[in-house]
DNA sequence: ATAGGCGCCTGCTGGC
DNA sequence: TGCCAGCAGGCGCCTA
């Protein structure tokens, strides 16, 4: 579910409540998330204070006192906020880690249990997992010259190539389908077919609709709640995203989908215009 | 190196 | 009303 803007946004809505804050208690439930949770790292939370919130593309990272880094991934559907203790429990809460005087909780909630919560010992442990799976640039922080050359030996389609996390950390499903709109360039087109203008002006499609996307706080479909349990609002400047059949806000042509890289793309066939070298049946 | 398929999970929607 | 297929902001594994 939730791409870079919306694990922004629950970073900045738990940091002021999160931070200097002390982890009184440590609740699991006995299902499984993606990543096994190892008893011992209820011990170790124990009595940690909150130092830091900070995100690594769609991971979010809490630093604790004494250095060790709480990782959470929202996979699909996990959310991520304050509660006041005592309020019931939504269905799927799978931790629940009491903070001060107890009279909050900090609780992460996941339907699919795609996501996972993940301990690690100090930030050189977790630079190393992030080295392990090649976490790739901060999109706004992408070299021009390393993106042209990501893009110049990409031998599949543009989609694939935003998709995946070690060229650019962060991008999902929704805001590709928005950065290659912004950019005038059709998901199935080939990476290495770009000519460098058009590989930059989809670097800057990139960071730009991530950054739009930011300033409204994420989008919301159906699961995604910030960190203080208010929903995003970009879904409403969606310019292909799930408006398939409907009206291309540039120039009106009937937004068409197809599936790449097996996800549901959402693209202007007269903004996007195929090549020669992108696919043209669904 | 890449595509494509599947699996991990649950829940919702639309068609029949 | 009920059932079933298909769908969903992610990602990792397998095979070809």
């Amino acid at each position: 579910m939730p791409e870079l803007p919306e694990v922004e946004t629950v970073v900045r809505e738990l940091r002021p409540r999160l931070t200097g804050r002390r982890i009184a208690s440590v609740r699991v439930s006995r299902l499984a998330l993606r990543r096994p949770w190892r008893p011992a790292w209820g011990r170790r939370l124990l009595g940690r204070r909150v130092e830091a919130v900070g995100r690594r593309g769609k991971w979010i990272v809490a630093s604790l006192t004494g250095g060790d880094r709480l990782v959470i991934h929202l996979g699909m559907t996990g959310r991520l906020r304050i509660w006041p203790a005592g309020t019931p429990a939504e269905p799927h809460t799978h931790l629940v880690l009491a903070l001060g005087d107890g009279s909050r909780e900090l609780r992460f909630r996941d339907v699919r249990r795609f996501g996972s919560v993940t301990l690690f010992a100090n930030a050189t442990e977790l630079e190393g997992f992030f080295r392990s799976s090649a976490l790739g640039p901060e999109p706004f922080d992408v070299d021009p010259t390393y993106w042209r050359r990501r893009l110049a030996t990409a031998n599949r389609c543009l989609k694939a190539v935003l998709l995946d996390q070690r060229v650019v950390a962060g991008v999902g499903n929704i805001y590709a389908d928005e950065a290659l709109f912004e950019a005038r360039l059709h998901p199935g087109r080939m990476g290495r077919t770009l000519r460098s203008a058009e590989a930059e002006r989809l670097r800057c499609a990139v960071s730009t609709v991530l950054a739009r996307a930011i300033a409204r706080r994420g989008s919301t479909i159906r699961d995604y709640l910030g960190g203080s349990g208010k929903a995003g609002d970009y879904q409403r400047e969606f310019r292909v995203y799930g408006r398939s059949g409907l009206a291309c806000p540039r120039c009106a042509q009937q937004v068409r989908r197809l599936r790449l890289s097996g996800r549901s793309t959402h693209f202007c066939p007269r903004c996007q215009p195929a090549s020669r070298s992108a696919p043209t049946r669904v």
